[in-house]
DNA sequence: CTAATTAAAGGTATTTTTGTCCTTAATTAA
DNA sequence: TTAATTAAGGACAAAAATACCTTTAATTAG
């Protein structure tokens, strides 16, 4: 479905979200030993989500990580889609057309339609604060081994 | 979504389903310009798709090529990603956890749900005829170039 | 039988994705 | 100010996916 990349990029988000303040910053160590990922991997995410702090926000230096702010948490899941670069997935054609259209429709155009809807407004509705309260009630990262 | 070889593959079968029969088989080369694949790339995964005549049949020589049985049109869509390894594709956790399940959901798990159950339902329902059928009057191949 | 045609099979090449490593910059504490 | 810590940034490496090419096998027509 998605990129290891975008997967990595959602689940450190949640984490982060559950885990961070701002006087609680988390190292990419922690992070990458939590969701169970490549740590230098890991950073390079990190670092597109963390640009202009469009998701969350860093600070170098001894006692300096990761962390979200509380206006960040109400950012949609779309929002870590869009940085990664996989926003349009769910706008693409199931069968690989170019483009997907009703005008000229594959042969699942019609029933994929709303399916393909419904996973849109899945990550639109959903912010990261709302992901990571779930994660804390479904102990989220614990069967990744 | 799928992978471009899943995508060729589909979008072979459904051509092949639509235009070819037994004493009208098509050559790689018609296959290939038809659903704008690449044509060596394509030929591989039509070998997958022939192994046992699981999907497709084939006849080498002049005048051969590739067409299918009106046995095999009955073959659920499901059938062709189970040929190209990509069957349980909607059988995975959406955030890449190592097992999606009930007992330790991630914090999509149950919002997903659903809908992942209508994808393998579109893909278990749909045959290869209906399909190729619905690419006749919906004009199939034309919007890819 | 021979030549032509077409898919099968295997190896190779390219591109993309995933992952690592090393140096630099920022920050902090001593 | 110096040493330690941590992320940023860039170069590099490995693996996987995608694509190509050449040879072989099967089939057919002449
Ligand atoms: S055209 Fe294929 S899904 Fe819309
Ligand atoms: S556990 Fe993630 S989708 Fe089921």
């Amino acid at each position: 479905m998605f990129s290891k990349a975008t997967e990595y990029a959602l689940r450190a988000t949640i984490y982060i979200a559950q885990k961070s303040s701002v006087d609680k910053k988390l190292s990419l160590t922690e992070i990458a030993q939590a969701i169970d990922s490549p740590p230098s991997f890991t950073a390079k995410i990190l670092q597109l989500l963390t640009k202009d702090n469009s998701v969350i926000h860093s600070v170098r230096g001894p006692n300096g990580g990761f962390y979200i702010t509380e206006k960040n948490k109400q950012l949609p899941l779309k929002k870590i889609l869009e940085v990664v670069n996989e926003n349009d997935l769910f706008e693409k054609c199931i069968l690989g057309l170019k483009k997907c259209s009703e005008t000229n429709p594959c042969p699942l155009h019609f029933q994929y339609k709303p399916i393909k809807q419904e996973l849109i407004y899945l990550f639109q509705t959903n912010t990261i604060l709302e992901l990571s309260e779930k994660a804390d009630s479904e102990s989220l990262f614990i069967n990744n081994k």
